[in-house]
DNA sequence: GGGATATTCAACCTTTTGGTTGACGATTAA
DNA sequence: TTAATCGTCAACCAAAAGGTTGAATATCCC
């Protein structure tokens, strides 16, 4: 456990591979598209990918020559598990967290992937 | 803020240093005390104190010539927070759990998610 | 004052990290 | 078949990380 939790934090420690993965919470994309925006060469995208598919908190599946990366957060739930171990320090208050769920479920039947696209990402990644 | 996650993930990444952050959960330690049960020099201790304080997880105050090293939960919380973020994002709107956010850390809330994406291709972003 | 204790500083060393470039294998398209 | 595209590999490099040792600085106690 104490390995994972390195390689994870780790993983995260790394502004691109945060952004990356901030990226991919839009879409899955390819290595050529993730790179893009960065002012880095692809092979150390393609390393940065590798770090974070090591780590857990990406996959990567070849189809033809493209290589498409997909999000996956169980990694993150593991280091958040970690964190919680320290109780009086979680984020979020733990109950009202869960009242939240409950709303969130009840109400008006949201898409589980919700409409964060547009409207939304904007105005969370320019604060 | 970017920077601020890059030293508190990076100061996470470290098997001691996790490890002293769980020693300060159950009281405030002097210096000596932290480092009796590892087996690497004072000094070394002394550099991982240094850079969990500058990562904003611990404080410490010298009293006397001792140097108590105390759990400061603000740092653990932006960190844990930006990771909840991603955990959650299946299951909950993202929108709806900003809002959320914003009502439960309104006073010095972080930015839930790092504001880095120097994305400039957004053909993501239009849905 | 002088000796023990607590902690850091400075210099040094080795390994890891994050980047580069150029060549290469695999796949697609013409 | 040939040419372009996608991605990785290998070799290399500079800088940062994590450790050591020995000296230095406070502070406490007798």
């Amino acid at each position: 456990m104490t390995a994972e939790l390195d390689t994870i934090f780790s993983a995260l420690a790394d502004p691109t591979r945060r952004s990356i993965l901030v990226m991919l919470l839009e879409d899955d994309m390819a290595v050529t598209d993730v790179a893009e925006p960065f002012e880095m060469s692809l092979a150390a995208i393609s390393k940065h990918l590798g770090i974070l598919t090591r780590a857990g908190l990406i996959t990567q599946e070849k189809r033809g020559r493209v290589k498409w990366c997909k999000l996956d957060p169980d990694a993150l739930r593991d280091a958040s598990v970690w964190m919680q171990s320290f109780g009086q320090f979680e984020a979020v208050n733990l109950d009202d967290f869960e009242r939240f769920l409950d709303s969130e479920l009840s109400s008006d039947a949201p898409d589980p992937l919700p409409s964060h696209q547009a409207d939304a990402s904007s105005d969370r990644n320019s604060k």
